[in-house]
DNA sequence: CATAAACCTTTCTGTAACTGTAGGGTAAAG
DNA sequence: CTTTACCCTACAGTTACAGAAAGGTTTATG
C-alpha cells in the first residue's frame, strides 16, 4: 500500500514514515514503474508498533531496541522487561526533578504581590536567590 | 574580565557565554588589541540571572523576557508574576502526562514475567495494546 | 482528451539550546 | 624559546521530526 495509506493505518504522519525509512527503522519495498513507497501489512503492524512505543516515552534509539526485540524470536522477556524498567527510573527522576521546580516556581509566585509596582521580589530571587529559597543553588554554583 | 572568568562567576560554560551573545542576550565589549571578549560586573549579573531562570525552567524566550523586565525600571511585577504562573501551568501539564506514563508503564512491568522466555506480555502490549491497558491509544489512532 | 485535485518523489531548511571539533592566534610562566 | 593555558571563528552534530520548494503520477471529472 502507498505511504499516504500505511500513515492512517498506522496513526504516524506521512513525514514520519519517510523519517523511519531514512534512519533505517522500517524499510517498504518500491513499486517497480514509479518509486512509491509499498507497505507490507508487516510493515504497517512494526509502525503500530512504533507508534505506541513512542506514545509511552521511549525515544527512537530504544524503539529501535523494543522492533529487534519484537521481531526476534529468540528474544528473552527479560530484556524487555529491563527496558521499561529503566524507562520508569528515568520517568521518576524527571518527576521528581518536575516537583521540585513546581514547588520553587510556587514560592515564587505566592511571594509576588503581581501588582503594578517595579518592586518584584520573582526579579528579586532570580537576582540574587537566597539560599533558603532556592537552596539547589548553592551546589549548582560551586561546581 | 575574560570569557572564561565570565563563565566560572556566572556558572555557565564558556560556550554558553559564547552562543547568548551570538542570540543577542548578552553582548560584551571587545578588548582593543585582540578581540577577547570583555565581560563588565553587569555583564556578569546578567549572567548569573539567565542562569538561575534556565535552572527553574524558562526557555530562552521566556529567559529573555524576563532578563528585559529585569534591566527595565519600569516594569510592573505583574508582568513578571504572569510568566511564571504560565510556567507552573506548564509544569504542572507535564507532571499529570508523566504520571500517566509512569502508571502504563508500571503496570506493564507488573504484568511481565521477565524470564527468559520469548513470550513477553509488554511486547504483546506495544503489538497490539489491549484498550483497558492503553486507553488513550483510542483516541490518538481515531485521529 | 484536457485538466485539476490528490497523491507521490527528493532535497533543503529549520527547530532548542547548546556541545564538539578543527584550525588557528595570544598570553603568562618557566 | 617553549610549553601550557587561554582565547578566537566557523562549521557540524544532537532529537525527531515539520515545512516548503519543485516536480512526477494517478485518478476523477468535464
Amino acid at each position: 500500500m502507498n505511504i499516504g495509506q500505511a500513515a492512517a493505518q498506522s496513526g504516524l504522519p506521512v513525514k514520519t514514515l519517510r523519517y523511519y525509512e531514512e534512519i533505517g527503522l522500517v524499510t517498504p519495498a518500491r513499486t517497480e514503474g514509479n518509486d512509491y513507497r509499498d507497505y507490507s501489512v508487516m510493515d504497517v503492524e512494526h509502525l503500530r508498533f512504533l507508534q505506541r512505543a513512542r506514545a509511552v516515552g521511549f525515544n527512537l534509539e530504544v524503539c529501535r531496541e523494543l522492533l529487534d526485540l519484537y521481531r526476534n524470536e529468540n528474544r528473552r522477556c527479560s530484556q524487555v522487561k529491563r527496558l521499561v524498567l529503566e524507562k520508569i527510573e528515568q520517568v521518576e527522576v524527571q518527576l521528581q526533578e518536575l516537583h521540585a521546580l513546581k514547588s520553587i516556581l510556587t514560592d515564587m509566585a505566592n511571594g509576588c504581590a503581581g501588582d503594578d509596582s517595579a518592586d518584584c521580589t520573582i526579579i528579586e530571587t532570580l537576582a540574587q536567590p537566597k539560599p533558603s529559597f532556592m537552596p539547589f543553588m548553592l551546589v549548582e554554583s560551586s561546581s
